[in-house]
DNA sequence: CGTGCCAGGTGCCCT
DNA sequence: AGGGCACTTGGCACG
């Protein structure tokens, strides 16, 4: 049985194959198409070559002849997708009933249909995330400071979850704040904030440190306003090891499983 | 002349295909295949039915079945993709020589090639960003209080651009920050930031104000023990008749103008 | 080119 | 369902 076919058809014709094939298979379209989104914004898009993409799940993305990111789309769930011709023209639309918001596509040409009956049981394994930063920097507290000694991992506070909460050795309490990129002033803020939180409802005596990849002079005036320790981990280069560790057993599979 | 090719052949043939099609046609496989990527992050895909998308400015795109997030992607411009076969499987992968990330995507069923000649010199017209907003409620001070006069759009300090600056009829300093979502911890303390700022080195008394479409409870609290104003404003219902006005003459091109 | 910051952000996990 | 937040965030505008 092949897995794509490609749908041949007046606009109509197509509409109506379109129609029953929704939520079925995967569906791509070809074609010459204006569009025009309401919503939280309003946009609009004048005609050009596109590619329509419309998935099982009902996520809908359209996209351009440049960049990574659609030019319009619809996320999963937000409402049903519809297929219909208004004369010699494909037009497919959106509407999510709870924010308002439409979507109209309309294909004056249509170069080509096709539906993918794809099968897709596999999950993304990822490992490189900042929660495993800071799993990482919780086993090597020196990376932080000679005298860190971390406590506690997913710290929550009215103010937010702190990533890494320790002592030093007078006892004073060390708040880690874990940024996998370069650190932005948001980021300096946003430990300011945990610090206060700590000085103010506790009444003890905080240090605040800040893990980055990499510090703008902006963002260190800040630290030293705020009178916080910047530490810069390079990350891409301390995990790979670790990483090829834990993903070793699906990554054996990954290499020796043959596809069905 | 076709817009859309479907290419036939063996793996090394395909391989040698795409490699001349490569820059000069928006490339789409329909296959089964696992990727591997590997940079600031690992990760690894495996096996399942995708759709790779691999456009004229070098970016790449590889969808699965479900979500309007791609598995894996690379954007244009970050290095060379190149097409090769081992044995029947084909490889499309990638190299980003400044991050020294790797992308290699082996699939191992090619259920179809499509090259699609695509012609696209639009682009997507916008209105109802946060820009918008803020000049919306400089024309509209009503909305912020009933004696807010504004001064000042994007005014510049050390911490970051303030997007609305202005007086009460006591004279005294009014920052309002303005969000169109709903507003989140994080924009609370960057207001704060704004006001210590005009405190500290102004020496004069401030208020602060922060507009967004919704306020949480937790948002709500940090607003009170800062003592700063939360304002409601439903952009979504307030832009529309604005948006039309300032699209009309490229909307009447919309529904007007025919494709070539 | 880096830095900063908005985005129709999206997705994920939590309550 | 809604909040809080990371993200290979992407993309843009600006110094």
């Amino acid at each position: 049985m092949k897995r794509t076919i490609n749908l041949k058809g007046t606009a109509k014709e197509l509409a109506q194959q379109l129609s029953e094939e929704s939520c079925k298979k995967t569906i791509v379209i070809f074609g010459f198409c204006k569009a025009i989104f309401d919503g939280r914004i309003k946009s609009f898009l004048p005609g050009g070559d596109r590619l329509l993409i419309v998935k099982k799940d009902e996520s809908l993305i359209l996209h351009g002849s440049k960049g990574v990111k659609p030019l319009n789309w619809q996320k999963s769930g937000a409402g049903k997708i519809n297929y219909s011709a208004k004369g010699s023209t494909l037009v497919v639309s959106t509407f999510r009933p709870k924010t308002k918001e439409t979507l109209e596509i309309l294909f004056t040409r249509v170069y080509q249909t096709t539906t993918f009956d794809d099968h897709d049981s596999a999950t993304l394994n990822i490992f490189g995330s900042e929660s495993d930063l800071s799993d990482y920097l919780f086993d090597h507290p020196e990376i932080i400071g000679p005298d860190f000694q971390p406590t506690t991992r997913e710290y929550e506070t009215p103010f937010g979850f702190i990533d890494l909460r320790g002592v030093d050795k007078h006892g004073n309490i060390i708040i880690v704040e874990v940024k996998k990129q370069s650190a932005t002033p948001a980021d300096a803020h946003q430990l300011k904030r945990y610090v206060d939180y700590f000085q103010d409802v506790e009444k003890v005596s905080v240090r605040g440190v800040l893990v980055a990849a990499g510090f703008s002079e902006k963002v260190l005036s800040l630290l030293r306003t705020y009178d916080f320790k910047p530490v810069v981990v390079f990350w891409q280069e301390i995990f790979p090891s670790k990483a090829t560790l834990n993903m070793s057993h699906t990554l054996d599979d990954f290499y020796n499983n043959n596809p069905k």
